[in-house]
RNA sequence: GGGCCCGUAGCUCAGCUGGAUAGAGCAGUGGACUUUUAAUCCAUUGGUCGAGAGUUCGAAUCUCUCCGGGCCUACCA
């Protein structure tokens, strides 16, 4: 195994926790109740970078700067430490003849990855280097640990991904990626509300998991004695506001699919859906396009993406063709000619695709697609018009009764989002409904359950609707190139670890003298915390 | 579930066709150095080589079992 356990005390932590006693002997708390900074780094380093030329120092400048110690060099009488926060990176200079008494052999009591302030005149240092000429400083956080290798970083990925903390701390790259995540969810927020959309919440919990073909996880709510799902979806409960009268609502939450996980998989994954009344699907394609390269442009700065291997671009406008002349062309199969279950079976075993037994006609007709269509649509496009036993929730074309409106989008080979024209004929609702229990009574446990509180709002009548859904998740994957949807995820699902290498409270008990400032331990574990502040 | 691969110091990794006391860099400790930036230089601490069993005069190295993990595949619109 690669995984280090929470060590008991090591060598290396026995020697930071000494300098915790050092440093109250010395009058400095390594916890201090609250810290102050003036200027960020990138503040500092702006200050520098500000000056004029030829002037090396902002004098009269005093810039308190905060951070974590990511490298240290020492020169004798003379200390660079590197500080990080949240802005990047701030140098600062330690001379023995500008700091206090003992503060400057206090300085052995810094390791890497301790927090700690520093306060001086913001200067170039005869490289060139924007730094802070430090005058005084303090601890603010002293690291029991050291972090990780400070030029290859943390590189196993289980431990990166698991204790993402240190692969953030380590990281600039990581952190940058999760950054950049945060940037096209806003953006994408951005979008919608500048449109007219409202933002609603709805819930998690509930009584049946519907509006997707998925298993669902199962929990037990105590106070009914009752068992409760987990969504698979915000399509049900955003229609019922439709209904309400919200014309333009979205939702950006997180939805739970109780299957595994893998490379673009994780069980827990955050879906935007989007409901526009007066709308139908290709108002809704239009509007996916003008979002996606609106939001990658400027939250990255740009439209064209290398993911895994294929060059990506996400100028508009996207392609268009339907699920039917796609399987044409990428397989040479015609769908018209095989119009049942039966027939349409026959010719993929003969084709030698290995179906489902329990597979109907539309999920016939995916596995086709999937198999042969889905790799090759790098470039963003649009499937259109799909089998109607695929899309319980989704309205007839008109002029086909085999066929919805509704399209897949996909990207960098696999499906990004997916759309309706909205079903709304309450009647034709209770009949897909039906069918999607007979196909569950055939085997297949991920068909829709009734949902007759749905049906009900149905019946109160709901506008024309385009709605979509987005798995944000695979947008960021290829917005930052990244071929595992791990990586797009602070905590992705990860195999839970055996007992016996889970970390043990006790094994990293930590003895050390009480601060002067430690109170009479309370007797109550109740009474500690939480009231203090504020 | 099937296939391939990995586990050596706190971190990143060598060593693996069996050979003596298991190495390097970083981090740590001690020392030199007042403008460095993967600082440099000198010295030095730290390892039950994932665990167990076996083969052998001898095992980090070969075999088996187990533990943990990764990748691919399958499952998963």
């Amino acid at each position: 195994m690669h995984f280090p356990e929470v060590s008991p005390m090591d060598e290396l932590m026995a020697q930071r926790v000494a300098k915790l006693d050092q440093l109250r002997a010395l009058g400095m708390d390594p916890y201090p109740t609250r810290a102050t900074r003036t200027h960020t780094a990138a503040e500092a380093n702006a200050l520098v970078d500000a000056l004029p030329e030829g002037v090396s120092e902002a004098e009269g400048v005093v810039a308190q700067v905060a951070g974590r110690v990511v490298a240290r060099r020492d020169m004798g009488k003379a200390t660079f430490i590197d500080l990080l926060d949240g802005t990047g990176r701030i140098q600062v200079l330690l001379r023995q003849n500008t700091l206090a008494e003992g503060l400057y052999d206090a300085l052995k009591l810094i390791d890497l990855g301790d927090f700690i302030s520093a306060t001086g005149m913001p200067m170039r240092t005869r490289t060139g280097q924007p730094t802070v000429g430090a005058t005084t400083w303090a601890m603010l956080s002293k690291a029991l640990h050291a972090p990780p290798e400070k030029y290859h970083g943390l590189a196993d990925p289980e431990i990166r991904q698991r204790r993402r903390y240190l692969d953030l701390l380590g990281n600039e790259e990581s952190r940058e990626r999760f950054k950049l995540r945060s940037k096209v969810v806003s953006g994408i927020r951005r979008f919608l509300d500048a449109r007219g959309f409202i933002e609603v919440e709805t819930p998690v919990l509930q009584e049946a998991a519907g509006g997707a073909a998925a298993r669902p996880f199962v929990t037990h709510y105590n106070a009914l004695d009752e068992d409760r799902f987990l969504r698979i979806s915000l399509e049900l409960h955003l229609k019922r506001l439709v209904v309400g009268g919200f014309e333009k609502v979205y939702e950006l939450g997180r939805i739970f699919r109780n299957e595994g996980f893998g490379l673009k998989y994780n069980p827990e994954f955050t879906m935007l859906e989007t409901y526009e009344a007066y709308g139908d699907y290709l108002q809704v394609a239009d509007m996916v396009e003008e979002m996606v390269s609106t939001v990658a442009s400027e939250a990255i700065g740009r439209d064209t993406f290398v993911f895994r291997g294929h060059e990506i671009s996400l100028a508009r406008p996207w392609r268009r063709i339907t699920f039917h002349d796609a399987l044409r062309q990428y397989a040479d199969l015609d769908l018209e000619a095989f119009p049942t279950a039966e027939t349409l079976r026959a010719e993929l075993e003969r084709r030698g695709l290995d179906v489902p037994p329990t597979a109907g006609y539309g999920k016939l007709a995916d596995e086709a697609m999937s198999f042969y269509v889905e790799p090759h649509l790098q470039n963003p496009t649009f499937l259109l018009d799909y089998p109607i036993e695929l899309s319980p929730l989704a309205k007839r074309k008109p002029g086909n009764p085999r066929l919805v409106e509704r399209f897949e989008v996909f990207i960098g080979g696999f499906e990004a989002g997916n759309a309706y024209t909205e079903l709304n004929d309450p009647i034709d609702q209770r009949e897909r409904f039906e069918e999607q229990l007979r196909l569950r009574a055939a085997g297949d446990d991920e068909a829709e359950l009734m949902d007759e509180d749905f049906l009900f709002a149905l019946e109160h009548g709901m506008p024309p609707c385009g709605g979509f859904g987005m798995g944000i998740d695979r947008l960021i994957m290829i917005l930052t190139e990244q071929p595992t949807i791990r990586e797009v995820i602070l905590f992705p699902q990860l195999k839970s670890l055996k007992p016996d290498t889970q970390p043990t409270p006790s094994d990293t008990a930590i003895t050390s003298s009480p601060a002067e400032t430690a109170g009479p331990t309370t007797p109550s574990p109740a009474a500690a915390g939480e009231g203090a502040g504020g």
